[in-house]
DNA sequence: CTAATTCCTATTGACATAGTAGGAAATAGG
DNA sequence: CCTATTTCCTACTATGTCAATAGGAATTAG
């Protein structure tokens, strides 16, 4: 399940696509439109300066920007930033883990193609497609 | 992300599809051929007795079977019933909930394709498949 | 200098997850 | 009837995540 994260996330990544003027976006504008509180989106948005998706500036005058157009960004990367991991099964979240039913287990097939499938989706979906 | 529940409830499931011999299968079988706890399992298969998708008997000689063919469970009913909802966001997971930005959100598009997309994979699958 | 804005740390309440523990009730077979 | 086996039931617990809120420090344009 996507959390807010996530899902506010990616409203915000929309918002500052919309609004994009070549100036920065204040995160209360933001937060008013979306009508999300100013403070939970700061911890939102600090994630995704972290991860690069936008740039802040601080001060009058500050705000969050693009770092790229809007079809540059996947709609997987922006919830994979957030989320953690877009994977639907923890045994697939973490690459590294090397489960001991790996080669008899009836169901990680499964679960390889659906991730497949959700994977597919959400990187074919451009950031851009939700304008 | 599927949990525990949803996980090994599938497996419990198959591994009644493969032990079927129209007897009970005890759980104590169960928990060892899949290296689960029993006492874990204990709470999964409560589950699934209350939501019919199984059958259980007390006392000796006793334990769980399916209640239908394989072929007639679909992952989709195991995992919803275990789950609770296989809905990727909470505002399409509860059906009653009626979101106050429902007409303006850009995102509900697309949680609502992916849905169907999650629904109609899990639905098309049967437990027979994963035998 | 000031107002606006991001940046940073800490805290909170509620809930879910992934179990464990102990025993009561039921039932088949001898 | 007795016993072993098995489900059924209630309760408990530790850990973590979610969805925020709170207060203030640092930064910067005008």
């Amino acid at each position: 399940m996507i959390s807010t994260k996530g899902r506010y996330g990616l409203r915000v990544m929309i918002d500052l696509a919309k609004n994009d003027n070549g100036t920065y976006v204040p995160l209360k504008d933001i937060a008013d439109r979306q009508e999300i509180s100013k403070k939970y989106l700061e911890i939102i948005v600090k994630k995704m300066v972290e991860g690069g998706l936008v740039k802040g500036s601080s001060g009058k005058g500050g705000g969050y920007k693009l770092v790229k157009k809007p079809e540059k960004y996947t709609v997987g990367e922006i919830l994979t930033l957030m989320e953690g991991t877009i994977s639907s099964v923890a045994c697939l979240a973490d690459k590294s883990y090397d489960c001991p039913r790996r080669k008899k287990c009836e169901t990680l097939p499964m679960w390889k193609e659906f991730d497949g499938i959700v994977h597919d989706y959400f990187y074919g979906k451009k950031l851009s497609d939700l304008l």
